[in-house]
DNA sequence: CTGAAAGCGCTTACAG
DNA sequence: CTGAAAGCGCTTACAG
């Protein structure tokens, strides 16, 4: 583990016999200034000894880090969620690809949140700016950053008292296609499996489904409705649970995918058969959803595209380029196997 | 956007009165040099001014930059990935946990092997040190490391031809118990889908399958193991193919969960029964495995576990406590649902 | 118990 | 076209 000393911009000035000045500009590429003698001189001995600008150094001088962070919630084992790992996936590789950026990974837990972890990210110049994954409305910490000092945005969310930057799809649209898919099958009994009520994208992805069935003069009552808490054996116990209030429901529209394939299952123990029986609609359109059995009606959110569009807005505010914003990206239905007219109408 | 001036340790130096020594040692708990009466006053002061150390200094400073990498693989939205989530849980949590350490993300594309970009991570001081997921016998790049310069580990893997630390789950035995447990089962015509074969573990768990199934004098003849690419899609497809070459198949252990549950949906979509007609076993133990139908029996592979000790050990690599390691974990066996006995013996 | 100075490795006005 | 110097914000021998 003999670590050789790293050689620095000050082995590459003697070895090429000229100024910190020179190499510095020379190997930023400021054109124009230097004779290409010197500049070849300088990249030859910069490249036979190997020499790589610390960061750290550079970063000292020019306040900035070059990084980004990804701040997802304390949720068990959040980076095995492949709703958070899709976002992931499309900014790592956009602040990669794009703008040389590097993406650190942060979860706010409790301890996170008192000790304002996030500002320091920022005061201790650990980050440029910053990702919030996964936001509900309890998140009032952010308010925090409601001045703007800190380059950040919101990623598939937003909050409803506190106006933040984000870049997120239209849950509203959501809700309202699935509610019309299922109406335009037939079914009249429909119920709603959601997510965490805190989260507001859920409630404007009630919305729209409740705005669909009543357009076809269909209610959503409270016993129609029920916790799902985004997970699977959430949507399990929820399925079961609606069924058992009320057996007359043919359809049922969860929050994320996690929770319908849950669903699926809950009602399978009941010896119900899906769409046969109950037709299930989820929502996300992660990958698993085209191998449950049966492959899962759901609603396409365009979730890489927005970790992509959050990264690139990022910069742009990092950059000052940009100083607010709020996208809004549409949706789609895919239909699959687990929707179907119902059996009996009425 | 207007950023005021960031404050520095000047400037707390100068509002208490005291030296830049004397702040920065207060500050850092060099504890006994300094009076009770200066090191109050000074640490009012920092608190007054809501003073941050700057990491970027402090890391040109210490030459560390409290920073490690996980380097994953270029697969489709690698991170949306549940094994890799686990694994990078896992590490965030000990390593922000237990050593104020922060994680990077990098994903290994071809251009960045091509340019040694896992090199420049180090000598940019951009990390400290670095944890390598899913690496197979290709990555030759890795002999970059094999002189121990930088530390490094390999989680979850090792490599057949570079030596390099590691820490990872025991695979022979996983192939043996998943064996052992479909022999006593009365099964004799047993099937193996693997993943990429040149996965050193795949390599295990294909040998610890082959001696379980031998000892029972059972053959595993080339018909009876086809490849599942590690995805849904591929254990489906080679699902299908096995049973059309051999209809007597009677039980099939899958490489991962994944292929696992993709085989279960190929076989279903011959008409085929699990675990009635087929029984199936994967391995990983992936939460999903529990909500499909049937739940999954799998080889519980401690990957959470792996992930924490993997962090671990960089530290005490990065901190010269230790030189060159390699840790194997045991697995256990999770019956479920999806094996049973063969119908019919024979 | 406390402080002045050097140094970590860069970049960038400024002067020539 | 090139270089000496200051400065980014810290820490740590060293001296008193």
């Amino acid at each position: 583990m003999a670590k050789r000393r790293t050689v620095s911009i000050r082995d590459v000035a003697r070895e090429s016999h000229a100024s910190l000045t020179t190499v510095s500009l020379v190997l930023n590429r400021r054109e124009g200034r230097i004779s290409e003698e010197t500049r070849n001189r300088v990249i030859k001995t910069a490249d036979r000894l190997g020499y790589r600008p610390s960061r750290l150094a550079q970063g000292l001088q020019s306040q900035k880090s070059g990084l980004l962070a990804i701040l997802v919630p304390q949720i068990r084992h959040a980076f095995a969620d492949v709703y958070f790992g899709e976002l992931i996936s499309a900014i790592q590789e956009t602040a990669a690809g794009r703008y040389q950026y590097k993406v650190l990974l942060e979860v706010a837990n409790q301890d996170y949140i008192e000790t304002k972890q996030y500002l320091e990210l920022f005061h201790r110049h650990y980050i440029d700016g910053l990702l919030c994954l996964g936001v509900t409305n309890r998140d009032t910490y952010l308010r925090d950053f409601d001045h703007g000092r800190h380059p950040m945005l919101v990623v598939n969310n937003y909050l409803e008292d506190i106006k933040l930057n984000n870049v997120l799809c239209d849950y509203q649209q959501a809700g309202r296609l699935a509610g019309e898919h299922l109406v335009d099958l037939g079914h009249r009994k429909i119920a709603l499996i959601y997510g965490a009520t805190e989260v507001q994208t859920t409630a404007d992805l009630r919305k729209g489904f409740e705005a669909a069935l009543n357009r076809a003069k269909i209610k959503l009552p409270k016993k129609h409705t029920n916790d799902g808490l985004y997970t699977e054996e959430g949507g399990a116990v929820a399925a079961a649970a609606l069924m058992k209030l009320d057996p007359s429901i043919t359809a049922i529209l969860a929050g994320n995918d996690k929770m319908a394939i849950g669903a699926i299952s809950g009602l399978k123990s009941l010896g119900l058969r899906v769409p046969d029986d109950v037709s299930v609609v989820g929502c996300d359109d992660m990958h698993q959803a085209e191998f449950c059995d049966p492959p899962l009606t759901t609603v396409h959110t365009p979730l890489y595209e927005v970790g992509q569009r959050a990264c690139e807005c990022l910069m742009e505010l990092i950059n000052g380029q940009r100083d607010t914003l709020s996208e809004v990206h549409p949706v789609t239905m895919t239909i699959r196997k687990s929707t179907a007219p119902p059996k009996t109408t009425g």
